[in-house]
Formats: C-alpha cells, sequence, structure tokens
DNA sequence: CGGTGGATTCTCT
DNA sequence: GAGAATCCACCGA
C-alpha cells in the first residue's frame, strides 16, 4: 500500500481513503504553521453513493468534487462548522475523502489558541478545520503545493478500522468510515 | 421563492 | 443525553 500520493488519490476512494490514514497533513495559514497526522477519514462519492454531496451533479458547493483529484473540498456544515475533504479520482467523477480527525504534531498552541482549549482540538471534522484555520477560502486549493497539502514523510503505521459512515442517512450500511487505531486502542469500533 | 435539513460541536442537565 | 446555535444549498411550488 502505498507510496505515492497522486497515484493513490486517482484510485477508487474507498481504496483511497484507507491511504491517508497515517499520513501528515500541514496548512501554513494566517502566517501559522500546524501539522497534524490523519487518524479518521470517511469515503464520499464512488459509485452512486447517495449520501455524497454531489450524488444529483454537479452544483456550485460541489464543484471541486468533479475536479482533478488533490484538490481540497471545503463545505460548510450545519451553518457553523467547516469541513473539508481530499477529492479523489479522475477529473468529471466526483468522489472525496471527508477528514474527520487527527493527532497534532506541529504547531499545537496555535491549534489551541484557534480552539480555545487544550484537549480535543482535532478529534472531529469541523475541531479540525477550525484548529487548522481552514475556512470556505481554501475550498479548492491543491494538496500538492498550496497552503494546505501533505508532507511526503513516511505514514504512521497502525490498525486500520473499518466502520459505517457518522451523521448521515442514507446508505448507511456502507463501512466507509476508517479509524487509525495507533497501537493499543481497539474500544472505538463499532 | 420560502421551507427544510444537514458529512457538527458545545453546554447544560 | 438532549437541545441550541446558525447558514445556505437544494427542492418543491
Amino acid at each position: 500500500m502505498s507510496g505515492h500520493l497522486g497515484t493513490l488519490l486517482e484510485g477508487p476512494v474507498e481504496e483511497a481513503a484507507p491511504g491517508l490514514l497515517g499520513r501528515c497533513l500541514v496548512s501554513e495559514i494566517g502566517g501559522l504553521r500546524t501539522g497534524v497526522v490523519i487518524t479518521e477519514v470517511e469515503a464520499y462519492g464512488g459509485d452512486g453513493d447517495p449520501a455524497s454531496h454531489a450524488f444529483g451533479g454537479p452544483t456550485p458547493r460541489n464543484a471541486v468534487m468533479f475536479g482533478p483529484p488533490g484538490r481540497l473540498y471545503v463545505y460548510r456544515a450545519y451553518g457553523i462548522h467547516w469541513c473539508m475533504n481530499v477529492v479523489v479520482g479522475p477529473e468529471g467523477t466526483a468522489a472525496a475523502v471527508l477528514l474527520r480527525g487527527g493527532r497534532p504534531v506541529e504547531g499545537r498552541p496555535i491549534m489551541e489558541g484557534r480552539r480555545g482549549r487544550t484537549d480535543h482540538l482535532t478529534d472531529g471534522p469541523g475541531k479540525l478545520c477550525r484548529a487548522m484555520g481552514v475556512t470556505g477560502e481554501h475550498d479548492g486549493v491543491s494538496l500538492f503545493d498550496d497552503v494546505v497539502r501533505f508532507e511526503s514523510r513516511p505514514r504512521e503505521e497502525g490498525m486500520i478500522l473499518a466502520t459505517p459512515r457518522i451523521g448521515i442517512s442514507k446508505a448507511t450500511e456502507r463501512r466507509w468510515r476508517f479509524v487509525l487505531a495507533a497501537g493499543d486502542v481497539l474500544a472505538a469500533g463499532d
């Protein structure tokens, strides 16, 4: 499994999603650098996924999902929070991996400042965006060379659990949520 | 063109 | 565990 990020993102979203676990995502926003190791993701799109924002065709909101892989798709959830996805699959198709959580590895004080607390900094999609400074204005940026990008350092290893996706009402039977259980944690599965 | 309902999080009970 | 906060894309009329 793999290696090259570009190659990974051209493949099926249900394979790309777990392949993003353990990778280091960094942001340089507002002159501040933060970084996390991705520990929780969900796959959306793929072949006729009714839970995907792209189900039903292109709209202004989901346009980036239809573009080339490796870009960031950011949307607003519940009118309050931002959530970020990695666009996957060939241009013209619409699939993305929702980044649901990570473990802070760089710029922790910056994240604490943005979150207004010192715990639970990045353990949810909205929290992750807030901590890293990602907002709607970053919709469409390239994850290879822009202000939000993946570091080309070795992935962290761990056991990968597959579970149903969270917070959706359709296609709940697909186990397209992937969690990186770092070594010891097994209790999180369901 | 108005109503509706989230790929959530926080606070309070 | 329940409920509020709070915006806008989407759908039906």
